[in-house]
DNA sequence: CAATATTGTTAGCCAAGGCTAAACTATTTG
DNA sequence: CAAATAGTTTAGCCTTGGCTAACAATATTG
């Protein structure tokens, strides 16, 4: 604290509703979301390139570029940098393929994506608003949430 | 599709749960998170500011800095930018005050992040947890989700 | 009040994730 | 089977959001 706003304390609003956290945690918050956004991305890709094969049996690029809406030199490029992180193989002009590890992200991530979108399904939310918001949101949910989510969900089917 | 793959639909696994969504829907989903990346960290400066203007009387730089845990210089180049968009006013050497704009985006970004948070809390999440999760997941839900979450909260309290 | 410590700024670097335009390959069709 | 169409890659550009190192201003303290 400087002296350059001596009013500091007087003109500080009254109280709002909940503290600051202590700056450690604070920190940690903004540290995981960064961290999120590091592999959201390749998450996604990978996700959608095990549904398409799954779906479809083949992934291409061109189907990609317009489910992701992006163009498909965005994809050819992010197709070289899963390529580096072994997650597919490609051979220039064919379908994709996941590796084993590529096949091990793209269940785990689903699996994730579906806890969620079910979730918000279970909560009342529209089948087209809970599918944007699943979208989103599926990479900032931690294990925990996740499991209390899949519990939520189910208790209200039994019901 | 080509002839690349002429075992494609008979290589198809057995089919899993969703069938894809239309590719125009598809294309929705990404295209919002990709919208709501180009605001989330405008949106969390801001609201921190507004934060430490009302807990602390001031918002300067360095507490910013340990907070996000991130250097001085990204906050200061950060700072640059908010003055730009015209959400804080800032002399150099000096505290930071936001702008009508900026007090604006401060309030209604910590309200949905409160809806947020409590809808955790009230879901049966612990505090930590759910803090770190509502820093990201509240840049990625709508208005529609957000007024269920925050009835869900409601209802739990009255019980 | 001078020296030191803290705080803030600037410059220059990097990686990620977009884009368009141009070149190349493969597939389909007349 | 040649020409046209569709799909893929590459090159080069841009913005964002990080970083470190060096420097500048302010605040604290012996
Ligand atoms: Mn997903
Ligand atoms: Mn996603
Ligand atoms: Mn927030
Ligand atoms: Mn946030």
């Amino acid at each position: 604290m400087t002296d350059s706003n001596p009013n500091a304390s007087l003109t500080a609003p009254s109280i709002p509703g909940d503290a600051l956290p202590p700056v450690e945690q604070h920190a940690q918050q903004y540290a995981t979301v960064r961290n999120a956004h590091e592999t959201e991305l390749i998450e996604d890709y990978v996700e959608l390139i095990g549904d398409l094969l799954a779906h479809r049996g083949e992934a291409r690029a061109a189907d990609i570029a317009s489910r992701m809406a992006v163009s498909q030199a965005t994809v050819s490029k992010m197709i070289r940098r899963l390529n580096e992180l072994e997650l597919v193989t490609s051979k220039p002009y064919r379908s994709l393929f996941l590796t084993e590890a590529g096949q091990k992200m793209a269940e785990t991530s689903r699996a994730r994506h579906d806890i969620v979108l079910h979730f918000l399904r279970a909560l009342g939310v529209r089948d087209a608003t809970a599918r944007i918001d699943a979208e989103g949101m599926e990479h900032h949910v931690s294990d925990e949430t996740l499991a209390i989510m899949q519990r939520f969900t189910e208790q209200q089917q039994n019901s």
